[in-house]
DNA sequence: TTGCAAATGTGAATATTACTCACGTTCTGA
DNA sequence: TCAGAACGTGAGTAATATTCACATTTGCAA
């Protein structure tokens, strides 16, 4: 976990140039950082968080921060980072042994609700999703790990149609996981009741794409 | 054309009050605004739009330009109104006299193609629908023209399937509608050979959600 | 142990911008 | 013609992201 914290950071410096933590106090201090700057869009969205607040909840000067973090949108990005790592994990580990229609069924339907109550109980990541398109770095991650998901989706309707043109399975996957999340998006910004409508009908719409092509 | 800039600067006026152009002088020169920042924005993006800059090309001072336009945000929200009354009176008229499955097959297409070249080609509304999620307004004034027009497309179907479920239809219609605008927004930012290949799956996946459930 | 280079830490100072306001000018209607 | 409303102006204010010159700490080789 730390390490993917140093990882991060150091893709960071790349962009503009930025020290990565190697030692083990930076290193907890930059976990502080991402810490309070997780707890601050909680409570007042990314847009709201400034700098000097994060660094004073983090407990760390201002500079400190930007030792680290070459702007504002890196840290929302790190954030970012760790959530589709954790999510990728958990895609890839539920789709990993689907073999038939039912199994895809099953398995799809179940993960469309785990990331709709995420999206219903993680202030932060709705934020930061929310905001993705207005952030070129942030929709360049969120198309990388879209496309990533959509591989593993790929692999089960390899599995399923062995025939199919492959081209026509990756748009088709690539579309569904896309449309997944922009009806996930939909889903929360709407009343309860017909969020849960928006879901199941993509949920029909999306695995009569998938299995009945 | 001209009322309808008059009534939406009103309801920005109400928002934070500012005044409404009444004189024809005025009325000029706040279309000389929205369009330098109409400009600015297919240049740079609405973000790395600058109030001063839009004062500078359209020839106001700074003052004027808040004398119409509470705040940025406002600037944008203005020229998004424009773009959604004009499309919705596009959509309203293409799915008017459908009446069957092959009608409203032809008509839907139609419309996605026109809606996917209009993306394509205007990089203001590229621009503006892309930061549509971080900003309230506008995410609300999008969630309003998608409701809108997906009535229309609930009109059609249930003179389609008279008896089906009217919750059910408008779930469905609201849902296709805005998988509609994710599938375009996403199709732009890809080459245009997988664009493509993304909104004839999205047409497909629609047609099938909308005809045969 | 000691000394030094690299890494880390600091926060006042700077830069950039959205936005305000006090005051001058033009228009409208009676 | 004249009062008051609408309009126009741009220097000034406020809020923040970001920098930078300098202080401190750590790792390590002599």
């Amino acid at each position: 976990m730390e390490d993917k914290v140093a990882a991060k950071a150091e893709q960071a410096a790349i962009a503009s140039p930025r020290r990565a933590p190697t030692q083990q106090r930076s290193r907890e201090r930059v976990e502080r950082m991402l810490a309070a700057a997780s707890a601050l869009i909680a409570e007042q969205g990314s847009d709201a968080m400034r700098m000097g607040e994060v660094a004073e909840r983090a407990g760390v000067s201002i500079g400190s921060l930007y030792q680290f973090f070459p702007d504002k949108r890196a840290i929302v990005w790190a954030l970012a980072e760790r959530y589709t790592a954790e999510s990728q994990a958990c895609i890839a580990a539920a789709l990993k042994d689907v073999s038939d229609a039912e199994g895809l069924k099953q398995a799809f339907s179940e993960l469309v609700d785990i990331y709709y109550r995420l999206f219903l109980a993680e202030p932060v990541m709705r934020d930061i999703w929310s905001g993705t398109q207005a952030d070129k770095a942030l929709r360049e991650l969120e198309l990388a790990d879209s496309r990533a998901n959509a591989e593993f989706l790929v692999a089960v309707l390899k599995r399923l149609r062995p025939d199919a043109d492959p081209v026509e399975l990756e748009t088709t996957a690539f579309l569904v996981w896309q449309m997944g999340e922009a009806a996930v998006r939909l889903a929360i910004s709407v009343d309860r009741g017909e969020g849960d409508r928006l879901v199941a009908a993509y949920k029909r719409m999306a695995l009569r794409e998938l299995l009945a092509e």
